[in-house]
DNA sequence: CAGGATCCTGGAGGATACTG
DNA sequence: CAGTATCCTCCAGGATCCTG
């Protein structure tokens, strides 16, 4: 696995990258971004088809998710102008390189989901009081 | 109402993993995990050279956070009896694995942020206005 | 159809004080 | 030192209604 010192030194490094990495994680991180680049990985979408792909989403969190993705340059609106409007949502490169990068955490998350959990059944078995102790030195 | 439907509605995309990478995400996306964790990845460090390390980290944050990642099996917690008490934190396998996980967004991150800001400074000088208008098919 | 404008609430998260 | 307990604020995000 690639380590992970590539960025400066040690804690109070990550320079500037810190920032970048937390738009990045603000940007993903929210609850419906990722759905939204994942589903219009396969294709171009339009408004209501995407609200339709989307089971729980409102209107106002599509719109509002759409526009920062678009500001991000991670997709495109393409507007017809036509009697019934219709508007189309596409991924641009951008929006592509990033789905593969989250797509990173995802086969992370596929491989060592169980590990978590496992994790978690551990500490809820064992509640509160399970600490590893040691001895002083 | 809609009780989160199952996964694998009218969504092809991402049978169950969906479920997975939200948990990743949402662990990873709030506001401080990745920064211990990365904090951590250098070596073991005790509570208050974490708090030294991540400015403006609230101790609850801090304590919180710890626990969600002690409970997910990232890092480990050790109590040393002494008379100061002294407690330290280390990454586990787990918990390296996904930080060399993270750093593929941190190097996503790296490479397009230009890009980004690029669009955003774009999006913000044409204002509101600026749209990809298609003529009608 | 594709949104915009409002109102409202839960819970993430900061500040502070206290404790084993 | 390494937390716990409490209070309080703020805003992400859902629900609802309106419009070009």
């Amino acid at each position: 696995m690639a380590t992970a010192r590539a960025i400066g030194g040690p804690c109070q490094a990550w320079p500037a990258e810190s920032a970048f990495i937390r738009e990045v994680l603000d940007r993903i991180g929210d609850k419906w971004s990722v759905l939204v680049i994942s589903t219009l990985d396969v294709g171009p979408l339009r408004y209501s088809d995407l609200q339709a792909s989307i089971p729980g989403i409102s209107q106002r969190m599509l719109t509002v998710t759409l526009k920062a993705l678009e500001r991000d340059g991670l997709l495109t609106r393409t507007a017809y102008p036509e009697v019934p409007p219709r508007v189309e949502y596409a991924l641009t490169g951008l929006g592509r390189s990033l789905v593969g990068a989250v797509m990173t955490l995802a086969n992370w998350a596929a491989t060592h989901h169980e590990d978590v959990a496992a994790s978690r059944r551990d500490h809820e078995r064992t509640g509160v009081g399970r600490q590893k102790s040691a001895r002083a030195v």
